[in-house]
DNA sequence: TCCCGGGCCTGACATTTGTCATGCCCGGGA
DNA sequence: TCCCGGGCATGACAAATGTCAGGCCCGGGA
């Protein structure tokens, strides 16, 4: 009785290594590769899969995004989030979104086939430093407004630009600036963004 | 008669995928793994590889200056760079530090054992697409002090900051990132910051 | 030899950014 | 019902940022 995988990562080559990597297990198979957010659920509502490997970064859709799909549309497939960056509020997310496992990228090759075994067995995996991270760091401080203006300024863009885009006052942005920066404990606009984007808040 | 092979990558995940890829072809083997550029030299020395596939981000050293190292040191063994990110100034410094292929992740995974085929045998293997980025891109820009200041004022420090941790006054620094930002046709810092970045001028 | 250009540095000046006090509107508890 | 917090806005002030004109040093032609 093996184990029907979907894989899900931007980067071919690191896709085609883990179909690789996982294909050496005989008790799994991998039945379905994309490369976009969006294609993830197509490609379950096709092949339903046990368990989706889902990269957080991606095209068109983000991982998390995704596994909140997937939980919707098919319940039973369950998601296994596997992401470069272990920020706190990705693993609050994905959790929230529905994800049985969240995996990073540089815990050791030979855990990740048993990651994939458990999730599938119902069980919960997580790694366990980055748990007590995303408590310490607790929840994002900003206000959704907040989030939208710090976003809107994460490439360097000017008060004015972003006023103009966000349809703002040049005062208003400046406030919601003023309050990401306060709450963020930084000393400008760039360190704000990126705390804010270290933590996994934008 | 194989070709072996070090892998050095810092996601264990990847590095060990990749290692599960690349084993499955016959005439490769992976003799070494490591996980930092600074150990990539001494397992160089010891393992005596045919051909090392070098990521760019790595702590301890960058996999262009460990490329470097290696051309130095172990001039037999040919260097493969294979990174996440296609960016015009890492392939320029790559084949300027002695590289002898240069791959981005997002190439199909089929094609990565035949880079490695072309590179054992002698020839430069580089993606087409990025190489015509690179003639367009054109080498930095930035003098050697004004990427000094951009660099420094990467992750949102203030004029005052960068100036203490130079030993430059105030007025200096702010010259160097006007000129910064006059010549990547940025509007602030943080565009210039970005700008360069995505061309690997940082 | 003199001149020129480039890299590096500096201080003055205008603009932008961040802070603060204040006010208005609205929806959701107590 | 009242109150509170979030979103939005304004205006004024201080601090940081970006621009500019100019000076110093060095190496490479004319």
């Amino acid at each position: 009785m093996t184990i029907r995988l979907l894989l899900a990562d931007d980067q071919a080559l690191v896709r085609g290594a883990l179909s690789a990597l996982l294909g050496l297990e005989s008790d799994l198979e991998v039945v379905a590769e994309v490369g976009a957010g969006d294609l993830v659920l197509p490609a379950v509502l096709e092949h339903r899969p046990d368990v989706a490997l889902l990269d957080v970064e991606m095209p068109g859709l983000d991982g998390i995004a995704a596994a909140a799909e997937v939980r919707r549309a098919a319940p039973d497939t369950r998601v296994l989030i596997v992401t470069t960056f272990g920020r706190p509020g990705y693993l609050r997310r994905a959790l929230h979104a529905g994800a049985a496992g969240f995996v990073v990228k540089d815990t050791p090759a030979a855990q990740l086939a048993d990651a994939v075994r458990r999730v599938h067995a119902g069980l919960r995996v997580v790694d366990p430093a980055l748990a007590t991270d995303s408590l310490v760091a607790g929840e994002s401080p900003l206000t959704p407004r907040e989030t939208d203006v710090l976003r809107a300024a994460r490439d360097g863009a000017s008060v004015a630009a972003v006023a103009k885009r966000l349809f703002l006052s040049e005062g208003t942005v400046r406030n919601h600036l003023s309050a990401a920066i306060g709450k963020t404990g930084a000393a400008n606009r760039a360190e704000a963004v990126i705390t804010a984007e270290g933590n996994g808040w934008l």
